[in-house]
DNA sequence: TCTTAACACGAACTCATGTTCGTTTTATGT
DNA sequence: ACATAAAACGAACATGAGTTCGTGTTAAGA
């Protein structure tokens, strides 16, 4: 009994996924065998020995993909919420970037550059990326996005900050994550979503420390 | 002269990348027709319109992929770094995250989830995963994965400091980023990578406040 | 040494995919 | 109302991806 070829097969396997990460897609059959110089009905073999391991899953006729769960989507990334407008308008997106949907949970996300220092103790700085699941309700004690109105100029505008009820004065405190700001404190209060996940850049180049 | 329906382009757009998410793959004009209650043809015409717009772009035949050079593919994340053995060694892998390296330029990245206090002003907490490029040289300032010498029990073991030359005195400083903490003077350094990156969780339960 | 099963090749084959085509219907602008 | 071009259908078509098959080679074990 001659043992299998485990590691030409691995070889089929590193090809399949460098070429994904290269190409935004799987190599057909041919592709792999003229890349690794065997026939495509051998580099077909390989392949479907992969797919009864479970390291790739064949989806369609000609429908490849890695196997798990593991999907890999993006979320838009905006600098600024615009009151009035959607949350989203992609005039105020910047970027998508991926996210691990799998360790996040259903739901809608989007990124916000976090902009202020209110946020600091939380480990929010300016430059910060932060994820926001979007929902209209929060529990006590999650940051959130919320628009409050601007007492002197009368608009609009989006913050981000921690959330508590006061359910004996009937209103809401938004507590700022820094001790230079005072709590904000609102009889009405409009929840975009909370703060899931923060990412921060240590290479920006010249940006304040935090 | 009728106008072109952009509505239902878009109807298609959405659907494939709704069907991309949920199944990883594109979905063919069969099943964007039958989806969305039209001819294949047609599915086929405004499939092609989304690729004339670069929107999705199409490389073989049945090779379909989101426009762009977003690559989307993901790097192993560690608890903690094995002395001795490979920096990324399978039994310490405890997850994938996708990264985005359009973004993060080019090069090996992996996570650490970082495990002490010793980082806090640098915003980096318990519990956070840093992303690490791999490399064995570092610029003065910049945090780096370290292996080093314990002088009680003449063991190695890994740490995350903020690195800088002392060269004076042919030495060089690991310093943390907390006042309770002292900096480690080493004449020595095994530099594993420097971090680029940090990935906070807020809703992570019962984790120590930062 | 002999047996066995894996490796390997390449041509022939199957078939789902995407496209083309002729026709009919629909919506907009003049 | 008319002209025009897009929308829409569905059958027929072309294509190339993946598989099958016959043949031969190679390597490990008995």
């Amino acid at each position: 009994m001659r043992p299998k070829n485990n590691e030409r097969k691995m070889e089929v396997y590193n090809f399949m996924t460098n070429h994904m990460k290269e190409h935004g897609v799987y190599p057909t059959v041919q592709e792999i065998g003229n890349k690794l110089g065997m026939a495509k009905s051998i580099a077909s073999k390989y392949r479907n020995r992969l797919i009864d391991d479970g390291l790739i899953e064949k989806l369609g006729r000609y429908q490849i993909k890695a196997a798990g769960n593991i999907s890999c989507s993006r979320m838009p990334v905006v600098g600024r919420i615009a009151c009035g407008e959607p949350i989203l308008a992609a005039k105020y997106i910047e970027s998508y970037i991926p996210i691990d949907e799998g360790s996040l949970g259903p739901g809608e996300y989007f990124g916000l550059i976090a902009d202020g220092d209110s946020m600091i103790n939380a480990g929010i700085c300016a430059g910060d990326t932060v994820y926001i699941r979007q929902q209209s309700t929060a529990e006590d004690g999650e940051i959130v996005v919320a628009i409050i109105q601007d007492d002197l100029t009368d608009g609009y505008y989006a913050t981000l900050k921690r959330f508590y009820r006061d359910e004996e004065n009937n209103r809401y405190v938004l507590r700022p994550e820094n001790d230079n700001f005072d709590d904000i404190i609102v009889s009405n209060v409009d929840i975009q979503g909370v703060a899931v996940r923060v990412l921060k850049n240590l290479e920006a180049p010249k940006r304040r420390r935090c």
